[in-house]
DNA sequence: TACATAATTGAAAGCGCTTTGGATGCCACT
DNA sequence: AGTGGCATCCAAAGCGCTTTCAATTATGTA
């Protein structure tokens, strides 16, 4: 079944139909409603080539997905992307996932952009500085930034959460409770967050004329393993920290084996809070100890950024071109008062 | 650049240059030269959605992500996408992701299928008799599947391990050691994979006159802290397992946490066989205590299933219907003789 | 009643590619 | 010289949709 074939058996022509159906206003609501039933009746589906072919909009947006190791089947991703699919399913949107080595992304992205089998593209894992920036500024194609990138001009469409805000809050709120040492689990030290985070505990901490150690700060991939390693090094400094901030509950995970290893007690002995991505597979609260977390749905950022990408690519209403999130500070039982002595 | 403008700058057909293109052999070998070199000269890529019109091919394929939970941000997935990622890029096809609750998959597979912007179809997470098989075949469009489905007829197109073989295999080198006491981390239960898996130790189990008790047996989420649960379960039984069998090196993380914090040593009180996905964050090699295995890399897995899937939309000659790769198992420090006594 | 205006509808021209059904020229062979 | 076979190449017809331009009918207005 095709439009031709529809529009014969409604007695109309293949203008009308095509216009009924994409929400033209110069059609009859009284043929609109025909022609819509008709639809309902025989299942028919434009064809989405054709569509494609007349006006140039593939719907579909690219993205690039890093495979190099550290990147690689990171749970973060997946989470994004079920963000992304759920919107995009919506709209009869697909992806093109092009799988490429980190080293190579400027020029993958560019060749997913040239491709011609993409409306828009979406970009994640900002870096400092990221070069990723002036290309797609340079290509005619919209796209969406997930994240920032530290030291760029901020004029590029992003959405981002307040990283910088939601580690300032963190560790205000350890300050609170009297901690004074103070760690940091962070990401990879070039990614853009680990930038904003560690920022934000190091203000926290200036106000109230703390600083934040090298010692005490790690920059790792975000697995469980690094960061029970990373703990295992903060409980064998000569000032054990008592106050542990860490960038994701992946990361947690790890670093609770290392507490509890070493014969500590969370909330009491030592107060953590994570970043929660809200990964169904881990979460804060479930922890036999529950965490105390920054919280920000990756999946609600993909819903998102989807939107945002495919709205303007159907030319659907101006978007903002940045977005900030706050995050959520939800406390449990993994932060408490500063132990009085060691 | 289009492929008129290219023809007349050619001074050929529109048809010679398509031809040329495409390898068809009736065009003069010095004219495809020209027009290959004209190609690289001015970067002409051929109108993707104008192929797929021409043709009715879309050049993707299509799969349904599920999104509940458990099957949310499977590491699993990510890692299997990459690979199928690999080999897609090599053809410029691209994937039409739609996410799916599990409940909804038939369904979704459907939707999918009569969308009309995919090629062929790829599904994984197989069941016991699973209910999209029979869809499947009422589709007129290309599949393969990612494992089998028990107790369905096996007629359909997939790629497999051989599960059954493996923890066999496994089960037997345990046995050689002098083990006596089994148990095995499971996935859920409904998942071929498990299913078959249990099967294979049972009947190397049985080979020796002995049974597994199903209280040896766990049927979980392949996540850490399900593996750790099921392991402290283990330990704590009166006639103590001293030869585990885990499903997935995720599994065997948590598995050995317990073993650890129990104050048991892996490889000697405790001797476990983890099957290996290959996923770049977790390698068997890297476990404090190296942990032997049974190997077959999901990413493989993932390239190959493209390639069938791409190969049977282009027709690029016949492929095997139905593959079954063997794993590899691999002898590290987590396998040792069992203890004299308990 | 006559005429401008608005509301609907259609015919037909692409979009850029593949492919069918010839052309054309050249050669070998009767 | 006449014929068939090959090797090359091309014109043109789609593929199924959107959209421009024009036609037709309905609605007001003077």
């Amino acid at each position: 079944m095709n439009l031709k074939q529809l529009s014969e058996l409604l007695g109309l022509s293949q203008t009308t139909v095509s216009r009924a159906l994409n929400g033209y206003p110069e059609v009859n609501e009284a043929t609109r409603e025909r022609v819509l039933q008709a639809v309902k009746e025989t299942g028919y589906r434009p064809n989405k080539a054709a569509q494609r072919l007349a006006t140039g909009k593939a719907g579909s947006i690219g993205l690039v997905m890093p495979t190099a190791p550290g990147h690689q089947s990171d749970v973060h991703f997946g989470e994004f992307l079920a963000g992304l699919g759920e919107e995009a399913v919506r709209h009869d949107f697909h992806f093109v996932i092009m799988p490429a080595d980190p080293d190579d992304e400027v020029a993958a992205l560019r060749r997913l952009a040239i491709s011609g089998n993409v409306d828009a593209l979406f970009v994640a894992y900002m870096r400092g500085h990221d070069p990723r920036l002036p290309m797609l500024k340079s290509l005619s194609m919209p796209y969406v930034v997930h994240g920032r990138s530290f030291g760029s001009e901020p004029d590029y469409p992003y959405l981002d959460i307040d990283n910088e805000g939601a580690f300032y809050d963190a560790a205000r709120l350890l300050l609170q409770l009297g901690h004074t040492r103070f760690a940091l689990m962070n990401g990879q030290m070039h990614l853009d967050f680990a930038i904003r985070r560690k920022n934000g505990v190091i203000s926290a901490l200036a106000e109230r004329g703390l600083a934040l150690d090298e010692d005490c700060i790690s920059h790792t991939l975000m697995t469980d393993e690094q960061g029970q390693l990373a703990m295992e090094h903060f409980l064998q400094l000569p000032e054990r920290p008592t106050a542990i901030l860490c960038a994701s509950t992946v990361l947690a995970l790890g670093a609770i084996r290392a507490v509890n290893q070493a014969g500590l007690r969370l909330g009491e002995d030592i107060s953590l809070i994570a970043h929660d991505d809200v990964l169904p597979l881990l979460k804060p609260e479930n922890f036999s100890v529950p965490l105390t977390t920054t919280r920000s749905s990756l999946r609600a950022a993909g819903v998102r950024i989807a939107q945002r990408l495919i709205g303007t690519v159907k030319q659907a209403g101006p978007f903002p071109e940045q977005e900030l999130w706050k995050t959520e500070l939800i406390v449990r039982a993994s932060t408490g008062p500063a132990p009085q002595q060691l």
